[in-house]
DNA sequence: GTAGAACGTTGCGCTAAGACAAATTGTCTG
DNA sequence: CAGACAATTTGTCTTAGCGCAACGTTCTAC
């Protein structure tokens, strides 16, 4: 009954792999040889940390496959989710903002595979290759953005609304489609989603169950469908 | 008993300036004169927009004097304030984030001199003028960075805690001495704290109200005086 | 299989802070 | 200086959603 997902391995390297990411996207095939050749690839497991908040940013990163959460601890010890990655996309690039620290810790959500570079390639890439910074800034520039709409939806929405947008927003960015509806695509639990929009499991767990009811979601431990995305919207613009 | 602010006057444009301020420090006095010759310098008012969110970004900007609260309003009609803008900085740059609207409106929080540039140069400074670009970024970078603190505050914290951090943030950034203690440097009402933290003129009132007959801060109408940041910081961390 | 842990659900009371209301004070304009 | 308006203060009432507690369910390890 209970599929075993398969082992993740390591892909063989290959430039046509990396060819349509956006970082490499206008560069040449040798060009992206080269930057392989010089990258490490690594298989991490599910809930490990890639880096951590404050360590030094000795290096940066490419998720190849899987997901990561970005999360930021408190002196109190509350955990703030600041975002999910998607497998595409960098990250770890403390440098390109001209930081020597990691500003967050980065914790894989499920089984991923990375690549890294040493941090002193990174201003050899954007000199050298052309693209490669322009689109480093806007992924820069879309998280800026993410972020300012977080500000402003925690300072004028209500929990449900909150926790309907952060659903959205999830199948958007790590949506998969499956018969029902469209699912996150990596295990989510009520705790993940409260910090995600600053408040508790338990609010989380009584919102999902009246949703389930009214049939707008399904969920199963650690997964959630969303299968009326339509009645969502209008629950976070309510 | 009431001074009257000197009405600021378009300065003559002098590279010695601009020479200090981060994207230009590392430039040489002949390539400031060029980008000082392709600007256009205005004055506005005090609480007038610079650019509405939403609009095409063809210029970007300078601010030379004054302050800019950086503004978003939701459909609802709530304004909700991301950051105050110093002078020195630059802003307006969608365009250094792949943007070709602005995501946020600018407005003079104080009668301020700006100055101003064709979106379309903004590639030719990146490409020609070393160091432009870094700095900018570290800007950018800068803001993502408070981004995110103020979503784990958001998140985390009781609203005095929020009120109190922005304060603090407010006399670090924008704060002019005075005989008792730290000015916040630009009118700013109940309503404006409120916006910045998320929560209502009221409540604001009341925490200032309560501060003020502990002797933490002084308070006149727009005018806020921190004599005791130290014990606001206690706040903050409560 | 069984024990224990991790995850999820639900009920209840409480409180921080928002909503509403009204009065006061300061500022600007003609 | 009167009148209008903007900003602030303060009081009372209400409620969203948090904290706490108890219990159910699913998964994992041995």
């Amino acid at each position: 009954m209970n599929e075993i997902p398969p082992r993740r391995t390591l892909p063989r390297l290959d430039e046509s792999l990396l060819k349509h990411l956006p970082p490499f996207s206008k560069l040449e095939r040798r060009e992206i040889r080269t930057i392989l050749d010089q990258a490490t690839s690594r298989r991490y497991e599910e809930g490990v940390a890639i880096f951590d908040e404050g360590a030094p940013a000795d290096r940066f990163f490419m998720l190849l496959d899987g997901y990561v959460r970005v999360v930021r601890i408190t002196p109190t010890g509350d955990q703030v989710t600041a975002l999910h990655i998607p497998a595409g996309q960098l990250l770890g690039i403390a440098k390109a903002i001209g930081r020597d620290s990691y500003p967050a810790t980065a914790m894989t959500a499920t089984e991923s595979i990375v690549l890294s570079w040493p941090a002193r390639l990174w201003d050899t890439y954007v000199a050298d290759y052309e693209g490669f910074s322009t689109e480093t800034y806007n992924t820069v520039g879309n998280r800026l953005g993410e972020m300012n709409n977080r500000v402003v939806e925690m300072a004028t929405q209500q929990v449900e609304q909150r926790v309907a947008n952060a659903l959205l927003r999830l199948i958007n960015q790590t949506g998969r489609k499956v018969s029902d509806g469209i699912e996150i695509d990596f295990p989510i639990t009520r705790q993940d989603l409260s910090e995600l929009t600053a408040t508790t499991l338990h609010t989380v767990s009584r919102l999902l169950s009246g949703w389930e009811k009214r049939g707008l979601v399904q969920s199963k431990r650690k997964r959630i469908t969303v299968t009326n995305p339509h009645a969502l919207v209008e629950i976070s613009q309510a």
